[in-house]
This record gives C-alpha cells, sequence and structure tokens, in this order.
DNA sequence: CGACCTCTTGTGATTACATAACATTTCTCA
DNA sequence: TGAGAAATGTTATGTAATCACAAGAGGTCG
C-alpha cells in the first residue's frame, strides 16, 4: 500500500461511530485537548506524537501500524516500525487513541479526557469501529473476579457483528 | 524454543483458574466430551485435532500457534505454521478452545458443552489465565448496541490484572 | 556557560504471528 | 467404485512487534 491517507485540507465525511459527521473541527478540538492535557501533565507533545494523533482523528478509522509507520514516513519521520509503535504507544499510554485487539489496529479515542473503560462494536463487514462506555467490573466478570480474588486492572471489551448499514445490505 | 509440553504421563498440579487441581482426569473427560460432540454433529475429530486439543488441555495454559506448531511437530505431524492453525481453528469453531486476543494465544475451553460467550482474566505477571461466563449483550455495551443498530455476534472480553497468587507476591 | 542526565528519535536486525496458494491424500456417499 | 468434498502437507509470503544501540534534543544545576 502506497498511502491511506487524504490530504489535510480534504473535507471528510467519514463514518464515526457509524452516522456521518464532518470532523475537521473535531480533529481540530482533540488536538487542542491532547496538547493541554500534556502542558498539565509535564508530558512532550512532540512532532511525531501530534501528527500520529492527526492521522488516526483524520482517518477516522482502526489504523493498523505499519499504514500509521506508512503514513508517518510520508510525513517525513522515520521509516522503521519502532517509529510507529512508540508513538502509538504514547497516544495509547495517555488515552488519546485505543489498541483494537481483535484487529491488532489502533483508533484515535472517541470520548478524550474522560476516564473511562472503552468498549468497541466492530464491523466484521466493513471493519468500521464504534466506541461505547462498558462497565465490566459490574456484571458476570466483576462478581467472578471478586470471587476468584482477580484484580482487575484493565479490561478489553469488544463485540464482532455488523454495524447498520451493513446489517441492512445482508438482510436485502 | 524447543518445546513447552511434558511427556504424557507425567502428573501435574498447575493452577486452574487460579486454584491448584489435579486434571489428569480432566483431560480425559474432555476429549471423551468432544468425540461425543464430533461424532453428534458429524464433525471429523481427526488425530492432528485430538492432538491439539490433548495438547491445550495438557498444558493448561494459553498457547502461542508456535509452541502448538512444535508439539504438534513433535507428536509427528507437519511442521508448517497452517497444521498449527488450522488444528485451533477447528476447535475454536467448534467451541473446544478459545482464543486469547490480548495474548495471540488459545487455550481449551473451561465450560466444554455449553453454549456460552466467555470472559478471561490473565495475570499479567505470570500469564495465567481463568476463564468465566460473560454477559456483555445486557448493561452498558448491549444498551449501546441497541442504540446504535449494531447487531451484535460475538464478544471478547478479556479482564487484565493480576492473579490471587502474583497479588499476594506485589503486596508484600 | 557547560557538564550531566533523561527522554526521545532514528536505524538495522530480528523475532513472532498469520495466511495464500497449490499438490496430495483421505473420507464419504451415491 | 468412482466422483466430490474435506483434510493434510509444503513452499512461500505477508503482517505485526520487539531488541539493541547510536545519536540528538531538552532540561537542570554546579
Amino acid at each position: 500500500m502506497t498511502s491511506t491517507s487524504r490530504p489535510d485540507d480534504a473535507p471528510s465525511n467519514d463514518p464515526v461511530g457509524f452516522e456521518s459527521h464532518d470532523h475537521a473541527s473535531c480533529i481540530a478540538s482533540a488536538i487542542a485537548e491532547a496538547e493541554a492535557h500534556c502542558a498539565r501533565e509535564g508530558l512532550r507533545f512532540t512532532p511525531v506524537r501530534r501528527k500520529a494523533l492527526e492521522i488516526l482523528l483524520r482517518e477516522h478509522r482502526a489504523l493498523g501500524a505499519y499504514e500509521m509507520l506508512d503514513a508517518l514516513r510520508e510525513a517525513g519521520f522515520g521509516s522503521q516500525p519502532p517509529v510507529a509503535y512508540r508513538a502509538l504507544e504514547f497516544l495509547v499510554g495517555n488515552g488519546f487513541a485505543h489498541k483494537i485487539e481483535r484487529l491488532n489496529a489502533f483508533i484515535a479515542c472517541a470520548h478524550p479526557g474522560a476516564t473511562h473503560s472503552p468498549a468497541f462494536m466492530i464491523c466484521r463487514a466493513c471493519d468500521s469501529v464504534a466506541e461505547a462506555q462498558a462497565t465490566p467490573a459490574r456484571g458476570a466478570l466483576g462478581e467472578a473476579a471478586r470471587a476468584a480474588g482477580f484484580r482487575i486492572e484493565r479490561t478489553v471489551v469488544e463485540a464482532e457483528g455488523l454495524c447498520p448499514t451493513c446489517s441492512d445490505k445482508a438482510d436485502t
């Protein structure tokens, strides 16, 4: 693949949480939020990290680490895997992005700022991903953990199925 | 790595769901259950598939596909990746095993027979894995899915944290 | 200022995970 | 028993992730 990115000035109407909206402004505000957060926490929001977040926001879908690497290389950064993995590690570690384990891919956080334990809905037909809130510590899992003496630190909750669009197509 | 398996006759007291028990008999019964299930469903419980399940049951932990491949090769089967992946695909597809997405690894099902949507507790210190029941369609995720019109077909629920043993060690 | 420390970036090399494609064998059943 | 389906084996390749080390950027304190 040569590139998966669009020019920065291209308007877009990509599916977001299975809906459509123009997110030119939400990119800017998400970047601003990240910047503010880093300033508060004394984190360094360096050019690669900023660019990586921009790319995730702009694509608005789950990106493999090597797709990210391609995009970063085109933006003039290094071309070896650790470049992408380190930027993604920073973004995930600080809550600006999430890893979708099922896809071995990464996506910008849809609820930045909020402390949350995310859950994802992944369409098996078009690979679109929507983020929701999970409360896994409640319910059967939390109960099992308490009974077993297991100390939950983090949870992965990913639902696979059909998004509304693909579901409609399948029905016809 | 040369091998991760023990001789078939070695007794064991491995952690199972964070507890200890001798599972010599539960291996045999799980194999018998799988055999019966395949007979009922007209599935072919071939030597590789049987051996793969035996290996998962004996190890009683999450095994990478290449660990499985090593073990299968030692048992006289083919030595190329598809050998392991196909056997694992069969076991997972029929509910005899599960894939742990977080670890890119596979584990024997702890509740064979029961139709279930499993949840896992994964210790980040010792990589032990316990299986519990999840009810993800209830709760926040199910609600979000209904609201979005997303049709859930399968869910991945994996909690990461510390098992009782490692938790105790960390406290001291 | 400048020595020092820490964090970050870049690169080469390697390791781990997974699938495509195709030939051959084995099983099923009409 | 012969045709089709399913399973196995192998070669090759694609995709994901980490290790190890050198070099640069930014602070801090004498």
